[in-house]
DNA sequence: ACTTGATCGTTTCAGCTGAAACAAACTGAC
DNA sequence: GTCAGTTTGTTTCAGCTGAAACGATCAAGT
């Protein structure tokens, strides 16, 4: 454009040229890089210690929380694909961690649950991985504590409907 | 243990065996449950539209914000694993998306740049983009909207000295 | 009982990811 | 100039992921 033209100061570039975005202030990037981090983070603490991968630890932990469930159970509670639980449970049952009843009600579907092998693990992993969300929470304030959680719930449930709808 | 024992109550449950760990309330779980939804969501938008895919979208974004740079300055910049970048890149300058052209005073990098085409689709992009960050946040205020990028950076600041330290 | 359609779980297959090996190019010490 | 060590970027390879196809089972209707 020449530069002895006169336009109502912005009026052009807004319509012409998007202002460039910003990906370091982007909320969905910055919420990606921040997960991904801590997700990493403990994993490779419990994976190291443990031979356990991510899949394979949240079976263990919604075995340990709820007790007995089925394959579908598990990936309906912790969001897996029915493929990724299916391989984390025959990994976890191959190591005698977790095993498998059958159903007579429906021969479909089997039950779930850990072994004393699981459960030590489980009952070892967990004081590990709440060290590890305090040590993360350290600098937070209970106030912000609260704060944070009230928005991750906020954005979820906004993210759920903007998917589907 | 005998049913007629008489303990101090709980004493010995939170020594023995500790509360099971509630998943559905664990920072990183939640954290990342969230993270995956909100990337996939804006991932499937952009990547039905002009098939795209998140490293790409990368790669494109940094170059339409910062102009020219090397793959490694791309890496660096958002976090990018350099095989990632290189991939990425590759795929682009197919497309004809980016074009490569020699540093001579550094052959064994290039500087890379949006094309037009690279450029016009960014700019489709962006908004598109912006548009659903804007409806991800529409359900919170401008005060909860800094809250998040206030714990977002004390949070990613303290993952980050837990990793290293 | 038979058929149809749905559901649970596994397997196959194609694509993505990152660690490691690699080639090419640069830097600094000698 | 040459050598050793580093840096940039690509390729190879092994592992993970999810869509699709599949086998087995169940439920409902006829």
């Amino acid at each position: 454009m020449a530069s002895g033209e006169r336009l109502p100061s912005g009026a052009m570039d807004i319509h012409a040229e998007a202002e460039p975005l910003r990906l370091e202030g982007f909320l969905p990037y910055r919420l990606n890089m921040l997960a991904t981090e801590v997700s990493q983070t403990l994993a490779r603490a419990y994976g190291r210690k443990f031979g356990i991968s991510i899949p394979e630890w949240r079976v263990l932990a919604t075995l340990g929380q709820f007790g007995v469930m089925t394959a579908r159970d598990i990936g309906g509670h912790s969001r897996m694909h029915k493929t990724t639980v299916s391989r984390a449970v025959a990994a976890l049952e191959k190591r005698r961690l977790i095993v498998r009843r059958a159903n007579r009600a429906d021969m479909r579907e089997a039950f779930l649950a850990l072994t004393d092998a699981g459960t030590a693990i489980y009952h070892e992993i967990v004081p590990m991985a709440r060290a590890f969300s305090d040590s993360l929470c350290a600098g937070l304030s209970e106030t912000e504590l609260r704060q944070m959680n009230t928005l991750i719930d906020k954005l979820a449930e906004r993210v759920a409907s903007l998917g589907n709808g």
